[in-house]
RNA sequence: CGCGGGGUGGAGCAGUCUGGUAGCUCGUUGGGCUCAUAACCCAAAGGUCGGGGGUUCGAAUCCCCCCCCCGCAACCA
C-alpha cells in the first residue's frame, strides 16, 4: 500500500422506502461502513453516501393503502431508516432520498444527455392494464396459475414452483393484484435506453478488477443473449419524476435510483463546500465503489456504467457484491421469528455484537452468510468478552492496586509487541480486500497469544514477591499495550467500544498507525467492563418479539 | 429448462486457483490456574470433505453425471 492518501466515494445500495430495515439489509450497510471506517482509520478521505429509494409502483400503492400521500409515507420511512442506521452505529456522510430536487435535476440532465447522444429510442409496446384501477400493471402485479406446473398464485413473470419463465398472458386465470380483476391489454409508447450502444465498453469493463469474477461470469449470459434496449419509462399513474417533454411518462425507478448516489453526494458537497465534479468527472482521481447485494448486480454493472459513460461521467472503480443473510440456515421467515427487524434487535441486543458477528463471517465473495443464534451467543461471548476484553480486565486490577494506574516505562516483551504490529499489516490487507472474516480470525489469534503470554508470566504470582514487583508491572503494562493494539484493529467494527477504550486508556482517538509507538509511563483510568456477555434469554426474547410484531 | 454461486467433524468457517497422510474457532470431555465478566491455560474425543463414476502412484482439490440450497432471467425493487 502506498503512502499516498486516497480519495474514495463509497455507496451502499439504496433501501426501498416501503418498509423497515431488517437484518438482511444490515449485512450490506455494515460491510460498507466498516470498510469506510477502516479507510478513514488509515488516513484516507472516504465519503460514504446513501439514500432511500423512494419511487415506484409499490410505494404508490402502499401509500394509497394506508391513506397517505406518497410523500408522507417516504418521509416517515426515512425517519425510521435513519434512526435504525444511526443506532447500529452506521454513520453516513450523507443519507438522502431519491425524491429530491437534486436527483430530479441529475435524472433529467442524464436523460437529456443520453438522448442528445442518440442513446434513447421510443417504441410502442403492449402491456397488461387494470381497467378498474386505471393503470398499467408490472408483471409482478399480476398473479395466476402457472401454465406449466399448475402451481397457483404465481407472479406474472416466472413460476417459483417449477422455475419456468413466461409472460403474464400465459398465466391461467390471471388477476390484477391491485383490483383483483382480470387484466386487459393496452398499447403505450415507451422510452428505451439503447444498452447495445455500449457493448464494447461493457465487455471491456466487466473483465478485469471491476467486479468479482463470479459476477463477471454471470454477466457473460447477457452478452451471449445480446444486449437489448432497456425500458426506462412508466406510464402515469406512477410515483416518480415525469420525463421532460413527455407528459404522462415517468422515469422508471431503476433509472433514477443509482443517480441517487450522485444526488446524495451533491447534497454533501453543498454542505461541505466541495466540488462535485472532482469526484464524478470523466478521468476523476477519486475512487468510486458501490457495495450491493448479488441480486442487483446487473443494474450496477451494466445499465449504470453505460448510463454514466453515455452522459459523460466517470464510471465506477469497482462494484462489490455480497450474498444474502440466512437465519438458522434458511431464508428469513416471519412465522419462525427469524424475520428480524433492525429495531427489534436494538430493543434486545447490543448492535456491536451483530457488527462483530457479521464481520466474523463476511468474505470477499458472494456467498450467503448464515446467522445461527446459538453460535452467535457463544461467538461474541467467547471472542469479545472472554478473549479480547479479558486482556484489559485481567491486567487493569494489578495496575490499579499496585502501580497507581500507571504503565511501566518498559515493555516486558518488545518482540511480542512487534509481532502484533507485523500481523497488523496482514489485517489491514484483509480489511482492504473485504476479507473481514480472515481479519477477525487473525485478530482473535492475537488475543489468544496475549492471554497465553499473561498465563505464562503469571503476574498474580510475581506481584506477591517484592523482588518481582517490577516484572509484574512490565507484564501488565505489556498486556494493556497489546489490548491497545487489538482495539485499534477492531475499531472499524466496534466504534463504541473503541471510544470507551480510548477513555479507559486516556488517549486521543486511535488511528491505524497510532500503535507503532507503545504507551509507556502513561496513566490510565480505572477499568470498567467494556461489554457485557449476551444471555440466551435476550436472544429468545428477541425472536419472540420478531414473531409477535410481524403477525 | 438455462446461467452464476454454494454444499467440509454437533455448530460456524478455512483449505479447492498452484492435487501429497483434513485445519481453525465454538461446543463436548478430562486436567490446570485462580489475575480476569463461571473469564484464562493445557490436553483429548469427534469428519469415508453432498452422492456416484473417472483421471492419477496419490483427489476436499482436476474431469463427467446426479441430488440439495441461494441468486438471476431485462416490466418487483
Amino acid at each position: 500500500m502506498s503512502n499516498e492518501k486516497r480519495k474514495l466515494l463509497v455507496t451502499s445500495a439504496l433501501p426501498y422506502a416501503n418498509g423497515p430495515i431488517h437484518l438482511g439489509h444490515l449485512v450490506e450497510y455494515l460491510q460498507t461502513e466498516i470498510w469506510c471506517r477502516f479507510q478513514r482509520l488509515m488516513g484516507n478521505t472516504c465519503v460514504y453516501v446513501c439514500a432511500d429509494d423512494a419511487h415506484g409502483t409499490p410505494i404508490m400503492l402502499r401509500a394509497r393503502q394506508e391513506g397517505l400521500e406518497p410523500q408522507e409515507l417516504i418521509d416517515e420511512v426515512w425517519k425510521n431508516h435513519t434512526r435504525d442506521f444511526s443506532d447500529f452505529l452506521i454513520e453516513f456522510d450523507s443519507y438522502y432520498t431519491t425524491h429530491s430536487p437534486e436527483n430530479r435535476k441529475f435524472a433529467e440532465s442524464i436523460y437529456q444527455e443520453l438522448k442528445k447522444n442518440g442513446h434513447i429510442s421510443k417504441k410502442t409496446i403492449r402491456q397488461a392494464y387494470d381497467e378498474e384501477a386505471e393503470m398499467f400493471l408490472p408483471d409482478r402485479f399480476i398473479k395466476g396459475t402457472c401454465p406449466i406446473c399448475r402451481a397457483e398464485d404465481q407472479y406474472g413473470d416466472a413460476c417459483e414452483s417449477c422455475g419456468t419463465t413466461y409472460t403474464p398472458s400465459d398465466l391461467i386465470d390471471p388477476v390484477s393484484v391491485v383490483s383483483g380483476k382480470a387484466p386487459a391489454e393496452r398499447d403505450s409508447e415507451h422510452h428505451f435506453f439503447k444498452l447495445a450502444d455500449f457493448e464494447e465498453m461493457l465487455k471491456e469493463w466487466t473483465r478485469g478488477d471491476k467486479m468479482q469474477p463470479e459476477i463477471g461470469n454471470k454477466l457473460q449470459e447477457w452478452f451471449d443473449a445480446g444486449l437489448k434496449d432497456w425500458d426506462i419509462s412508466r406510464d402515469a399513474p406512477y410515483w416518480g419524476f415525469e420525463i421532460p417533454g413527455a407528459q404522462g411518462k415517468f422515469f422508471y425507478v431503476w433509472m433514477d435510483a443509482p443517480i441517487g448516489y450522485m444526488a446524495s453526494y451533491q447534497k454533501y458537497c453543498e454542505k461541505q463546500g466541495l466540488n462535485f465534479d472532482e469526484a464524478w468527472k470523466k478521468d476523476s482521481e477519486w475512487e468510486l465503489y458501490h457495495f450491493i447485494g448479488k441480486d442487483i448486480a446487473y443494474f450496477h454493472t451494466l445499465f449504470w456504467p453505460a448510463m454514466l459513460a453515455g452522459s459523460g461521467y466517470r464510471t465506477p472503480t469497482a462494484v462489490f457484491a455480497h450474498g444474502f443473510l440466512t437465519v438458522g440456515g434458511q431464508k428469513m421467515s416471519k412465522s419462525r421469528g427469524t424475520f428480524i427487524k433492525a429495531r427489534t434487535w436494538l430493543d434486545h441486543l447490543n448492535p456491536e455484537f451483530l457488527r462483530y458477528y457479521f464481520t466474523a463471517k463476511l468474505g470477499p465473495g458472494v456467498d450467503d452468510i448464515n446467522l445461527n443464534l446459538e453460535d452467535f451467543v457463544f461467538r461474541v461471548n467467547s471472542d469479545l468478552v472472554g478473549k479480547f476484553v479479558n486482556i484489559a480486565s485481567r491486567c487493569a486490577g494489578f495496575l490499579r492496586k499496585k502501580f497507581d494506574n500507571t504503565l511501566s516505562n518498559e515493555l516486558d516483551n518488545p518482540a511480542l509487541y512487534e509481532e502484533f504490529l507485523e500481523e497488523g499489516k496482514k489485517i489491514a490487507a484483509c480489511y482492504e480486500n473485504r476479507e473481514f472474516s480472515r481479519a477477525m480470525r487473525t485478530i482473535m489469534g492475537l488475543a489468544d497469544k496475549a492471554n497465553q503470554y499473561i498465563d505464562e508470566e503469571k503476574p498474580w504470582v510475581l506481584v506477591k514477591d517484592e523482588a518481582t514487583q517490577d516484572k509484574a508491572h512490565w507484564v501488565c503494562s505489556q498486556g494493556i499495550n497489546l489490548f491497545r493494539v487489538l482495539i485499534t484493529y477492531l475499531k472499524p467494527v466496534l466504534p463504541d467500544t473503541a471510544r470507551r477504550s480510548e477513555e479507559f486508556l486516556k488517549i486521543a482517538p486511535l488511528q491505524w498507525d497510532s500503535v507503532l509507538t507503545p504507551l509507556k509511563g502513561h496513566e490510565i483510568n480505572v477499568f470498567e467492563p467494556l461489554m457485557n456477555r449476551v444471555d440466551d434469554s435476550q436472544v429468545e426474547a428477541m425472536v419472540e418479539a420478531s414473531r409477535e410484531n410481524t403477525r
